[in-house]
DNA sequence: AATAAATTTGCAATACTGTTGCAGGTTTTA
DNA sequence: TAAAACCTGCAACAGTATTGCAAATTTATT
C-alpha cells in the first residue's frame, strides 16, 4: 500500500488526490517545504485556497509540523516521531543553510532545556540554527 | 536629554516626529512590538510605509532586532546591549506568553550551543520558548 | 451497485502584509 | 539662511492568507 495513502487513512482523512499528491511532496523531500514551493511543484494543479487547507488539515493531524523561522516564512515538514492530532512532539532542532536556503529538521538533535527567570513557566521550547548544511560546507 | 533623541543622535539619524515616537514606544514596552501594534498606538499618525521604514531603519543601526516566532509574524524589540550597525548581540531567548501573548526578550537567559551532525556549520541561533509568564504565573 | 450524507474543492471576494518609485516636505550641514 | 541630504506620504503593486458558498468528489448506507 501506498505510504501516502497509508497516513491518510489511518488519520481518518478522505483521500483526494490533492492531498496524496502534497503528502508525496513531503515524502520525497528531505527539507521543509512552504506553501510557495507546494503551488510550484504541483504546477498549480491545486487552488492556493486548498493548499492553505490541506496543509492547516495536516498540521492538525499531526502528519506535518509548522516550523520556526528567522524571516517571516511560512514552513511545514513531515513529522518523522508518532505525533497525534493537538500533540505535537517537534521537539528538535531546525536549521537553515545560507547556502543553499533550504531548512532540515535535525531530527536528532533535541532541543536542550534552558534556565528561565523566576515565574517563567516553559511548555514549548524552538530552535532554529542557521549556518551551513552538510551538503554545502 | 531624552532617551530618544540620545539614541537618534548617537546613529547619526535625522530626528524626526515619527522616529522619536516609534522609539518611545519601545522605550515604553517590555515586551516586544509588531508593525500593527505601533500603527494601533500611534493612532495611524505615521504612514504604512513610514512605519516599515523605520523599523528597517532600526534594526539596521542596531537599536532594535527582529525576533523569530512560532508563528509567522514578524516581531521587534529593543536592542539592551550594545549592538553596532550590521551586529547584533541578541543571542538571548525570547519567551512568548500564551495568556497575555507579550512576547519578552530573556536577556539574562542565553541560547545554549547544540551539537551538530557532521557537515553542518552553525552561525547563528535563535531560541523561542512559550509557556506562562512573571506576571501571568 | 446506487444513492444519500458528509466532506472537500474551486471560485470570488476580501483583508492584511510588505515593497518600490517618486514628488514634496523636513532636517541637517555649511 | 541656502543648499544638500534625507525622510515622508501617496499611489501602485505583489504576495500571503481567510471566508462563504455552490459544485464536485469521496465515503457511508442500503
Amino acid at each position: 500500500m501506498d505510504a501516502n495513502l497509508d497516513i491518510l487513512k489511518k488519520n481518518r482523512l478522505s483521500v483526494t488526490e490533492g492531498r496524496k499528491k502534497i503528502l508525496d511532496l513531503f515524502l520525497d523531500t528531505e527539507g521543509a517545504l512552504a506553501h510557495a514551493d507546494i503551488e510550484k511543484q504541483t504546477d498549480a494543479a491545486f487552488d492556493r485556497v486548498t493548499v492553505y487547507r490541506t496543509l492547516q488539515t495536516f498540521v492538525d493531524k499531526g502528519i506535518i509540523h509548522q516550523i520556526p523561522t528567522t524571516d517571516n516564512s511560512v514552513l511545514y515538514a513531515l513529522c518523522k516521531h508518532n505525533c497525534e492530532a493537538g500533540h505535537h512532539h517537534d521537539n528538535h532542532v531546525h536549521f537553515i543553510c545560507n547556502n543553499c536556503n533550504k531548512t532540515i529538521c535535525l531530527d536528532d538533535v533535541t532541543v536542550p532545556e534552558v534556565k528561565l527567570p523566576k515565574g517563567f513557566k516553559p511548555q514549548q521550547s524552538a530552535m532554529v540554527v542557521t549556518g551551513v548544511c552538510d551538503e554545502c560546507k
